[in-house]
DNA sequence: AATTGGCAGTCGCACAGTGCGAGTGCTAAT
DNA sequence: ATTAGCACTCGCACTGTGCGACTGCCAATT
């Protein structure tokens, strides 16, 4: 069993690794941290550490890396969440300051706790799921081509282009957009579908086959607006700590522009007892990112709607700054977008 | 002066060295290529282009490779605009198949840009500067807080957020949606301010602080609406190059993420004679691009506006391959969005 | 005048050999 | 349970060396 100061030195054995990169050895221990036993008595409890599988050596005789487990260890037990900086604090009041429309503030909150973190910082755009149509709108393009906007009461705007088969004149556009607009202007998205199947049919018949196309696309736009979208900034920062992967950061990057993936990471990630949901290195393995963390939080938008946050990096990365950074985030956004 | 035969050897150069990633000598020349003469014969030729500062020894006796200047000269005269390969052609039909919504068409096309080349590749959106207002719409979100919403008939949809200062009751907001669409809806976004001017003046003396402030913010955002957008993708192209970046890649990657650098980049580039424009190497320097060619072209969208794309990659790229990859996907491009 | 073969000279690079130092595990003493 | 001592293991940085690729120049040839 790993006594108390075993989980102490896996403690300084984590921090000392992520701080300078390279395998911590007894002698460094004492001689950096004042642990009141000599370099031998450590270097038992590394054996017991690496018997539990908390930490290895890269080779013979090398200092100690911690695993996969060890950093999961450090994460639920050990890392205390130290308080941000005065300059960081600083950094997000800065950004609090002006406020522009949605689209703004996710590019610049991506964009701070990139800054904060020094990773990949990813923020997901908040669900449709609960929200109401606003107003439709209908934006004829050329001869045949006709542009369909869907606008939520939370703010979320939704376009999309159909290819009519047919002609259709102002008239029938002008028709179409005042029916629609009274059918299901303040209707949840979910309940939107039913309204809209009735309308086609107070068309004239020679109509409704273009006009029931034209719905019908309506009806796939509010049932697919439920996907997500993420914004994202930060990946130069995927270079910098590039000598942390072992083989190259591409099929990092490649699995972050692909960004289904990470929504469906994001789905999965349950919150622990801090707030922060942390997934390590091989946790990831089945998203192509088995040597990668990621720290993700809850936010709140207008009208109670749930997002998430976090940030992506290296496993070995500062555990303790970085949920600091992703929970207080997630915080000055739910403020800045909620309710009040 | 660099004969006929020189500049042959110029491109094969290029082609050799793009393709190989080494510096090619006089004899790999004559061995993979029927020039029908012999290695010292290149070598002279060799010796001039050098003087001419269109190649160079990287360390005394090794190949050659193409300066910037070299591959400004092989562009604009020796590079033929290879066709695209079958399978090449295929993946654009593919793709031309689905059409969705305007921010879904660009995505894709950013995509297959770069997969077609295998380097980033940049869209930006079509500009706003001749669009007409087509709507506008105002969601309360909360008490405080409301967000406009303006549609042009261009297709791009313009979101802010406003924190009123004042009460705002749903009643002003419904008066004050529909004076403004009676009073702007069609009307050039250039002339959008002045017709809006007029508007608080005609609500009750207690209701004017507020609706001033509103309308004063959407003056703003019709102005901003000029600034323009990008979509990007296959970052992940530019590590898979990162041999070809003396130092790291991390300054590009932080150039392309500030996307304002890439905007003013687009703005200087004028279309050559192929209707391709090609920026080299130092010529980007100060964009922090020294070591990087951008490759753009424009498309145009409905009603006639345009806007660019291309790719960017390191100096050392295939030229042909990617020019002619370009000025496809821009015509497709321009057809799918085109006004027919 | 252009082209060619020959030849000496240069220099990067891959490779093997070596010594150093950091760190470990084990053991016997406290 | 803790400690000092010690033999042992390896990674790593350094060095020297031989090889090969390529060049530039020159004298001979067409």
């Amino acid at each position: 069993m790993v006594s108390e100061r075993g989980l102490d030195v896996l403690r300084v054995i984590v921090k000392d690794y992520v701080a300078s990169r390279e395998p911590v050895g007894s002698k460094s221990i004492v001689d950096r941290h004042a642990f009141g036993v000599s370099a031998a008595t450590i270097r038992n409890d590394m054996a017991l550490l690496e018997e539990e599988d908390l930490i290895v050596a890269p080779h013979t005789s090398s200092g100690r890396i911690p695993t996969d487990k060890g950093y999961r260890v450090f994460v639920d037990h050990l890392a205390d969440l130290r308080p941000l900086s005065p300059a960081q604090r600083h950094a997000i009041e800065m950004f609090l300051g002006a406020s522009a429309d949605m689209d703004e503030v996710l590019v610049r909150t991506v964009r701070l706790l990139s800054q904060l973190t020094h990773q990949v910082a990813l923020v997901q755009y908040p669900s449709v799921a609960h929200a109401r149509v606003r107003h439709i709108e209908l934006v004829p393009l050329g001869s045949a081509r006709l542009m369909t906007v869907l606008i939520t009461d939370t703010g979320r705007v939704e376009q999309r282009l159909i290819d009519v088969r047919e002609e259709l004149t102002d008239l029938v556009v002008a028709e179409l957009r005042a029916k629609l607009n009274a059918a299901i202007a303040g209707t949840g998205l979910a309940d939107a579908g039913t309204a809209l199947k009735a309308i086609p049919a107070t068309f004239p018949a020679q109509d409704v086959p273009v006009v029931t196309q034209v719905v019908t696309s309506l009806m796939e736009q509010v049932a697919a607006g439920r996907h997500d979208k993420l914004v994202m900034a930060g990946t130069a920062n995927l270079v910098r700590t590039e000598e942390d992967f072992s083989g190259s950061i591409y099929p990092v990057l490649e699995a972050i522009e692909e960004q289904v993936t990470l929504l469906k990471l994001f789905g999965e990630m349950e919150p622990d007892r801090t707030g922060v949901s942390v997934s390590i290195g091989r946790e990831n393995a089945q998203f192509g990112l088995g040597e990668a963390s990621v720290l993700t939080t809850g936010y709140t938008a207008s009208r109670g709607e749930l997002a998430r946050l976090g940030v992506l990096g290296p496993t070995r990365m500062d555990y303790s700054n970085n949920m600091a950074a992703v929970r207080a985030v997630a915080r000055y956004l739910s403020r800045l977008l909620g309710d009040d």
